[in-house]
DNA sequence: AATCTGAACAACCGCAAAGAC
DNA sequence: TGTCTTTGCGGTTGTTCAGAT
């Protein structure tokens, strides 16, 4: 041991090349600590006092091996690079869509999905979250797959976790119930409070955010089901906003995160993905999750090779800058196009100064889909004159869409393991919880109405229209207003019915 | 070839919960 | 019961590397 120590001295001193050394926390008075990488004989001797000792005592591991180490990060060396049964490498893309789908229902617990990802640790798991969330809200991108936000839907509908996942851990519930619905709350006394100025919202009377939430979407990653930027997102915060038409919006009180006036309320919009990377506080991402699903990519998404997968740094390989859900594929921009062209333009709802903290996600999502269907249907038998009927403001309005169809269409991923096509062709991902029955339906109709698509092109094709619209009534906060929500789907297909039914059931059921 | 940029990864820090005393 | 210590977690920062310009 001693000779040990004397190595690691040596090696101590001769590798600390950061100079970065500093005295412990607390720990080990007077002690000069290393801080910064670790040498691989550092690595050996804290293997080698586990071995001896087991794990645990952290804070002593520097008496006996003579580590300079503090407890701390010899506790964080060994959890995340020297324990047994370490997964090194990318991650496969089953991990990736097990992270996504974790995500989307504990949030940022990094440790707890770790425990879910066998060799994988919670450090590895949330810089490759943060990196990829990273990413996707700079290129505007939801963050969720559908199928993953449909499946927590589904989860949390049927008030059981899979045992995988939600396994009772009473934590995660904890954590849920704690954090997640007193956001939503707001969300929802904002939207009871100003539905009288929404001409398109119902009544609220018997919604609540905690009589809805506990299905799942109290969570704060459905805040993110919509993506928080867009391109040229000025433009879709017109349009956006510009059917809300109140001037209260100008006044800040439609907006449910402006009662928190704090410090925190920049966290918790960002942690929400509420904030744009372009522009922290603009108001915009309206596309909703349900475009993708339109998509007539039939692949089959197999999950990428591990080999692969191993020839690339993970999120460089089949995903574009914009797709790292790949598969999800393009909106129906035709029909997105005819609702900003056809969107009234109150003259103060496009007062694009009406930033931050407007960028509620779930709220743009309730107005643009409002919005979007119901001009929708008005408009679907004439789209091809609409272009040409655009403003020149309009038309600036198409080049935002145009630009962000083809993001979308770089969403047409293959290889993404959270293709639409992949999770509704593919039973695993709806066989891997305890409601894949029911769960399947769901995909079933999803699949069936997928499988008509023949490819990408066809998708803005009128035959597929009603499809792309079937699809897109599936985004989630569709529920929240269900009721004159059933009008408009009524010429729609079962598909929707289906959810919509569901939907007022569990929201009538709470 | 040099520089810039972004991605990936490693590590640190502060805080809080849990446990020991 | 209160205090101290240990452990774990999540956020953040720093470093390295590869690709783009």
């Amino acid at each position: 041991m001693s000779q040990m120590t004397n190595e690691v001295d040596n090696n101590v001193h001769y590798d600390d090349q950061t100079g970065s050394q500093l005295n412990d926390d607390g720990n080990g008075v007077g002690v000069v600590l290393k801080k910064g990488p670790w040498t691989a004989a550092e690595d050996a001797l804290l293997v080698n006092y586990v071995q001896k000792h087991g794990e645990g005592n952290w804070n002593v591991v520097q008496n006996y091996s003579g580590l300079s180490r503090c407890g701390k990060s010899c506790r964080l060396r060994w959890a995340n690079h020297l324990r047994p049964n370490l997964k090194k490498g990318a991650f496969t893309a089953e991990e990736e869509r097990m992270i996504a789908e974790l995500h989307a229902k504990m949030g940022n617990k990094w440790a707890r999905m770790a425990a879910h990802l066998p060799g994988r640790t919670d450090n590895e798991i949330k810089n490759y979250w943060n990196t990829r969330m990273k990413r996707r809200r700079r290129a505007g991108l939801p963050l969720y797959p559908p199928e993953v936000l449909l499946q927590a839907f589904q989860e949390r509908k049927h008030g059981q976790g899979t045992g995988e996942i939600s396994d009772g851990d009473g934590g995660h519930r904890d954590f849920l119930k704690k954090n997640n619905y007193e956001i939503h709350d707001a969300i929802f006394d904002s939207l009871k409070e100003n539905q009288g100025i929404l001409p398109f919202l119902p009544d609220l009377p018997a919604i609540s955010a905690n009589s809805f939430l506990p299905n799942g979407l109290g969570s704060p990653p459905y805040c993110n089901l919509l993506p928080s930027t867009l391109p040229n997102h000025d433009h879709l915060q017109e349009s956006t906003m510009s059917f809300i038409g109140s001037s209260e919006l100008n006044s800040n009180r439609f907006y449910p995160f402006d009662h928190i006036k704090d410090n925190t309320s920049d966290k918790i919009s960002e942690s929400f993905g509420l904030y744009s990377p372009l522009d922290r506080g603009v108001s915009h991402g309206s596309i909703c999750y349900s475009h993708s699903l339109s998509n007539g990519n039939s692949s089959t998404s197999k999950p990428t090779s591990e080999a692969v997968k191993s020839e690339l740094p993970s999120l460089q390989i089949p995903e574009t800058e914009f797709g790292s859900w790949g598969t999800s594929p393009p909106p129906p921009l035709n029909e997105s196009l005819d609702v900003f062209i056809h969107s009234p333009q109150p003259p103060n709802a496009l007062d694009s100064g009406s930033s931050s903290p407007l960028n509620s996600g779930l709220l743009d999502a309730l107005l643009y889909q409002a919005n979007t269907l119901g001009c929708s249907k008005n408009n679907s038998s004439d789209k091809s004159s609409n272009s040409s009927i655009a403003t020149p403001g309009d038309r600036a309005e198409c080049s935002a869409l145009n630009m962000y169809e083809t993001e979308w269409e770089d969403y047409a991923d293959p290889l993404s393991p959270f293709g639409a096509t992949s999770i509704l062709n593919e039973h695993p991902v709806v066989s891997t919880n305890g409601n894949s029955w029911d769960e399947w339906e769901l995909f079933q109709t999803f699949s069936d109405n997928n499988e008509r698509l023949q490819s990408i092109d066809q998708v803005w094709t009128p035959k597929s229209e009603n499809q792309s619209m079937s699809l897109l009534n599936f985004t989630l906060p569709d529920v929240l207003i269900t009721s004159d929500w059933h009008e408009l789907y009524s010429d729609h297909d079962s598909t929707n019915q289906a959810i919509m039914t569901e939907a007022s059931d569990d929201i009538s059921g709470q």
